[in-house]
DNA sequence: CGATTTGTTGATCTTACTCAATAATCGTGG
DNA sequence: CCACGATTATTGAGTAAGATCAACAAATCG
């Protein structure tokens, strides 16, 4: 394996699936990503209706993706966070059903799709690899799922917090103090809440001293009281039964 | 490309993505293919925690797959129609994170993993076949989100029997009448409502007569209306801007 | 520095959940 | 085939949670 430094500036390395690849692997599939500049806040990856080329890796920084309806209605489908892939709904259709935008300051690595393809037929160990690459993004979507489907804001909310930490955690940044990159107008989206609702949800957590919130500084002050809000929907379906 | 008969017999070469093998690719591909008895409602394709083996097909029939959680809590997190593909989400880890059982008597077909990935090696079309399909499974994912982060129990039902319909009628099945599958529990619990409110929201709409609802058996009489009703949230989005 | 976006808090009202009762359907065994 | 219990489905009444409306504070940006 390569050390941390060749890893830590490459885009495919550290997709996800670290330890199947070989170093050479790595590094035949390094030459194919183009590096982009840092990109600023509001700058697009692509747009809903934009033809498929690439996925992008997000070395640092955020990214929502939304997708806009016939009214103008903005749906947020998915924040991406240091070390995730996006763009991989789009491999089918060859289109995009959904736009990209960087939330804040971020590196971005653009990866031609055609020749991680082309590149996945020579080497049978990437082609592994893109396979549970892809499976892990469908993983995800059903966590989203499970955390969108729970009833109460506090459910939902906790639920939120406690994935954005884990996701934090596995890339080796804080699970307990972070910067929410978005803002509470896209929560509330993302959630299916109102603005408001979000706020006070967060509020009352923070006098019940689960979390500390200042703005977008969020820090988890107890761990296991916000698991537990997350998934502990009281006794209702357990109840019936 | 084979005829519909010989299409029809099989689980892989109808997989969402037709015209992209040659029949000779088809016909090696079934071979790998273990066809199964129907199986009566209730029996599971695979449990929470099994170890990942195979892909399943819904030949006929249907399938929900929920997870449970540490208190007990099922979630539904998707229904499998005719024509679908189930058990992409365990590729990565290997381990099934959630259980598949049957809601009435269906046909399903068994695809053993292993078979595929190597048979994938071997022939690039089935390898890009495989992407398209791992990428579309991430799209329906998607669109099952944009269902779920839907406010309204109105928006929510009409969006789910929205996209019943369209999945019917992909498949060539009537996607103006059909037999709804699952039980009013489920259909709550997946969208994240009380059975009640399904229960009423489904007798409201067949009161404006936009729908017609006796049981399980389901007609979409105005299409349109059910349609507006999905997406239309109204203009507190709209509005705010 | 002023303007705009974003965030918080309060009051009111609507929606959907809960509890409860009843009806219909399903499945099973006599 | 029908009777039985169990599950599933519908409808009503009361309540609680969250949306909406509104006012204001804080942060961001040009």
């Amino acid at each position: 394996m390569l050390n941390d430094v060749s890893c830590a500036q490459c885009g495919l390395s550290d997709l996800c699936i670290p330890h199947s690849l070989t170093d050479e692997e790595i590094i035949e599939l390094d030459e194919t990503i183009m590096r982009k500049k840092p990109m600023g806040r509001g700058a697009a990856l692509y747009r809903q209706g934009d033809r498929f080329s690439s996925l992008y890796a997000v070395r640092s920084g955020a990214v929502k993706v939304y997708s806009t309806d016939q009214e103008g209605n903005e749906q947020v489908l998915a924040f991406y966070l240091p070390g995730e892939i996006l763009g991989m709904d789009a491999i089918d259709s060859k289109m995009h059903a959904s736009t990209a935008k960087v939330l804040e300051t971020s590196a971005i690595c653009e990866i031609p799709y055609g020749s991680v393809e082309n590149l996945s037929r020579l080497i049978p160990n990437l082609q592994v690899h893109l396979y549970r690459l892809l499976s892990r993004e469908i993983r995800m979507d059903q966590i989203l799922q499970l955390l969108l489907a729970k009833n109460t804001a506090e459910e939902r909310m906790s639920a939120f917090l406690m994935n954005l930490s884990v996701r934090y955690s596995q890339r080796r940044l804080s699970g307990t103090s972070f910067n929410l990159p978005m803002t509470r107008i896209d929560v509330a989206n993302f959630l299916g809440l109102a603005v408001e609702t979000v706020s006070r949800v967060l509020s009352r957590m923070q006098n019940r001293g689960i979390i500390k919130v200042k703005g977008r500084d969020l820090t988890i002050v107890d761990k296991q009281a916000l698991c537990e809000m997350a998934h502990l929907r009281g006794s209702d379906k357990a109840s019936t039964h």
